[in-house]
DNA sequence: TCTGAAGCCTGTAGTTGCTACGGGTACAAG
DNA sequence: CTTGTACCCGTAGCAACTACAGGCTTCAGA
């Protein structure tokens, strides 16, 4: 495979070895930068120290972020814990709020679901002349 | 309630008297600039006229859009058309990758629907100290 | 110990699909 | 003719990332 001496194969095909998970550091600094996780101390040589505290919050952000809350929300929510003597009833709400917008999502996709699933129906095999798709979309 | 001569009263509060569907209206020369829509012809003062074909087009966008598809795909979908000889293959293909997507999407969002219900009905009551909510998040 | 590839840092620009704003012109009803 | 509304244009902003350029650091293998 080696066509090059002076670098290996795949080297010259992708000039930047593209870092395992470079896309998840780049989302790390982007928290950062935006303000929703600290900056972390650093090593003398400017790389991020990440700590247990840090982990957690960001496992905290990743989670949230993956249960569909905003960054503004995700922002929020600690916020709320740090006024000290909360009852969880703001954060209740906020998840409600939240579980409702959700199945609305669902419904409308669910309907969305239902009309592609018609119109592929149509032309299963494709070799209808007029595409029944197309025309759907023009109504 | 009239405080100054020259303008209208409510003319000093809201400057902009929105229009109506001014959204619509940016949201179609939207389209128009980035070619998703031909330009029209216009009046005499640059007015947009548009005809019935350019309506028909719109329709096919603003369809195409509310049933998920990218812009890019709205872009191809006509382009597919315009071969001349398609069967509505290339146009089938398209519409089951697009239902694939739309049942992939409902199938995470009722997961995370069932995650949501499940710790907000944790603290209904809202008097827990302890947030289940805050809780999981951190797992 | 040296070397070089892999990995990380910073800052900036691009992505998608709009939406909002400011500043200006056109037009139609009264 | 005035005045309120509609519409024009260009640009900037939004969410939440993602990609890239250019440069420095690290560390495993020779």
């Amino acid at each position: 495979m080696e066509y090059d001496g002076s670098r290996r194969c795949y080297g010259a095909v992708h000039r930047r070895p593209v870092t395992a998970d470079r896309g998840a550091i780049e989302n790390v600094r982007y928290y950062e930068n935006i303000g929703i996780m600290p900056k972390p101390p650093r090593s003398a040589a400017g790389h991020w120290r990440y700590d247990l505290e840090l982990l957690k919050r960001l496992i905290f952000v990743k989670r949230s972020r993956e249960l569909g809350f905003t960054l503004k929300e995700v922002r929020a929510l600690p916020a709320l814990l740090d006024t000290g003597d909360y009852t969880c009833g703001e954060v209740h709400t906020l998840t409600i709020k939240h579980l409702h917008d959700v199945r609305e999502k669902i419904t409308d996709l669910l309907r969305l679901e239902a009309t592609l699933a018609e119109i592929s129906d149509k032309c299963a095999d494709g070799t209808i002349p007029d595409c029944p798709v197309i025309e759907t979309l023009f109504r």
